[in-house]
DNA sequence: CTGAAAGCGCTAACAT
DNA sequence: ATGTTAGCGCTTTCAG
């Protein structure tokens, strides 16, 4: 017997395969699988049986290639492991739905370094679109994003200049107004606590809108607590047991984020502290969590499903402006009082 | 003038554009870009400089559709917003951070459909890998998974024939062992906290290893109790509520995450029961939110983070083993007792 | 409605 | 150490 080429059984299938085992041209196929183009009833069935009966699954590197078309949005944020962005991709994938379009996350643990080194790789998979948290990046991310020839949304944040799109919320209104509140509210000797993480510009932008409320009310904060890693609901005990030891007289704590306000919440009440009669409580977010809560934490709603339900809309195209540059979406988060802010 | 084809500017700039801006040949750029076979220092300096100066990042798609290698590993996994996957994550980047290889998330919300469609649209990018959360899949989806000719992991859940590899815990045994404490300690009339939903196996497969368990001691579950959606944390405050209404004597109540557990574990303590004496609580998942609750619930870790790492290795190769089929790696999920089951 | 030819941008394999 | 050639598997474009 003559020695034939004897084709890999474990090679991936390709449209040929497909093709001859329906007897119908390569083209055709691809149309029938693409719903593309005129394609007879009859031929369409012949090449959908015998695409499912040999298991076929397309090929996109080499679709993507041809076609110069990637149906992927990357999704490039800091953490996965608070609540925060998930609740975001939860809005993206939901207005991605019907598009065609598909999120990929990327994740930076709140390093530009990182970032910059998912974008690049995100990039090299030439996506219809990027979402990125936050509106500051390394130059070369920066230069990357501007001329990727796609469209951009920076999300999260309206607090500076955008690279193309961006959907978010004034982290420093948001601290200014809750300053606001607690001030209207009558609380004068006012705590900060917060994360140390350096990185995290939107939690620093909320400190400075907040501050500087209270500095144009002739106040300032009368202490600053820090933390980074562990488990935040524990480190909101401790840091609220640490500042409220070292300073009795506090009437107000700020916390710049739910979960380290929910551990303050837990510590103050198992100590019987009046809430909010003597000390009042805000964290930020809004998370799902609070519910569940012994009494219901002040807070702001950061409207994190929204930000990414406008943001794939974006990209998708479903909400395109005439404007040339991008569009700008700043959202209103809006201040949930809670039980732990007395009435003013 | 000669109307000449300008190029357009706005394309991206591919490995030519490189190649002619530092006089080398496209292939020489190449292997400098990825570090390959032997390049001059000279030559590679320029190669690096001009694709700094213009900017490039490399086309993947191309490059993979050559080479048919794509760095990409498929985690399929049903829901971001409970604490448990983004941990399993977290192991698997972790793992994979110096292998070359790139997670690439996709989501199922507990749906063998949509895990169906997930999983077609992840090996269209012919991934290197491919690791999915539990044993459980469609026909299609297993035929899917056993022709892609790729490394398959399915992770967290090892009760069951696995398609390739497996690393997980038994979630039978986790249950079982649960009971067994439980029992030890000496409660009786012992109710269950869970989630509705009926795609979740693994929750399905502790409850049947606890009935098992009390079964054989001649005992059976007093009360049930089922919920879906919404914030875990207020439902097993409400479902405790409730079952404690309907059915003062319990004296454990066995929960089949931590979230609902500590919701219910918040009431009691509200209302002054008396944990663990009259009344034990217990949960799942050893999720690092209890360390800040004010006592410590019981529950069974359940080695997520270790599980990813594990299931990255094999995929990554650094966990070859000499046998023919996929490894199976079965970890033994730790009780940790807490302070809400009294001492047996 | 269907097919043939020509690439998409890169890399394997083989020169030199 | 560097260059040349021939595809990777699909889609675009143009013919019928």
């Amino acid at each position: 017997m003559t020695k034939l080429p004897t084709p890999d059984p474990r090679r991936p299938l390709t449209l040929r395969d497909v093709s001859e085992a329906s007897g119908v041209s390569e083209m055709t196929v691809s149309r029938v699988l693409r719903n593309r183009g005129d394609v007879s009833a009859a031929t369409r069935d012949r090449v959908l049986e015998a695409a499912k009966r040999l298991g076929y699954v397309p090929n996109k590197i080499a679709g993507a290639l041809a076609s110069q078309r990637v149906n992927l949005v990357a999704v490039i944020i800091p953490s996965l492991s608070n609540m925060v962005f998930p609740e975001v991709l939860a809005g993206i994938s939901e207005a991605l739905e019907d598009t065609g379009l598909q999120p990929v996350v990327g994740v930076t643990d709140y390093s530009l370094e990182r970032e910059e080194a998912v974008l690049y790789e995100m990039l090299s998979w030439r996506p219809s679109g990027v979402i990125v948290a936050g509106l500051e990046h390394s130059d070369i991310s920066r230069a990357m994003l501007s001329n990727a020839g796609i469209p951009i949304v920076e999300i999260m944040d309206v607090d500076g200049p955008a690279i193309d799109s961006n959907v978010g919320i004034s982290h420093r209104r948001a601290g200014r107004e809750m300053a606001a509140a607690i001030l209207a509210a009558g609380y004068r000797r006012i705590g900060f606590l917060g994360t140390k993480m350096p990185h995290d510009h939107r939690a620093r932008k909320r400190l400075e809108g907040f501050r500087a409320a209270l500095n144009e009310a002739g106040l300032d904060l009368a202490d600053t607590e820090f933390y980074s890693g562990g488990s935040a609901l524990l480190k909101g005990r401790e840091m609220t047991q640490a500042m409220l030891a070292r300073n009795p007289d506090l009437d107000f704590l700020y916390y710049s984020n739910d979960m380290i306000g929910a551990g303050g919440l837990l510590y103050c009440l198992e100590q019987g502290i009046d809430v909010p009669g003597k000390l009042g409580l805000a964290g930020f977010n809004g998370v799902e969590l609070l519910d569940g809560l012994p009494r219901r934490l002040a807070t702001m709603d950061a409207c994190r499903r929204e930000i990414g339900q406008i943001a794939a809309e974006i990209i998708s195209g479903k909400r395109q402006s005439d404007l040339v540059g991008g569009e700008r979406v700043e959202l209103t988060p809006k201040l949930q009082p809670g039980d732990t802010i007395r009435n003013a």
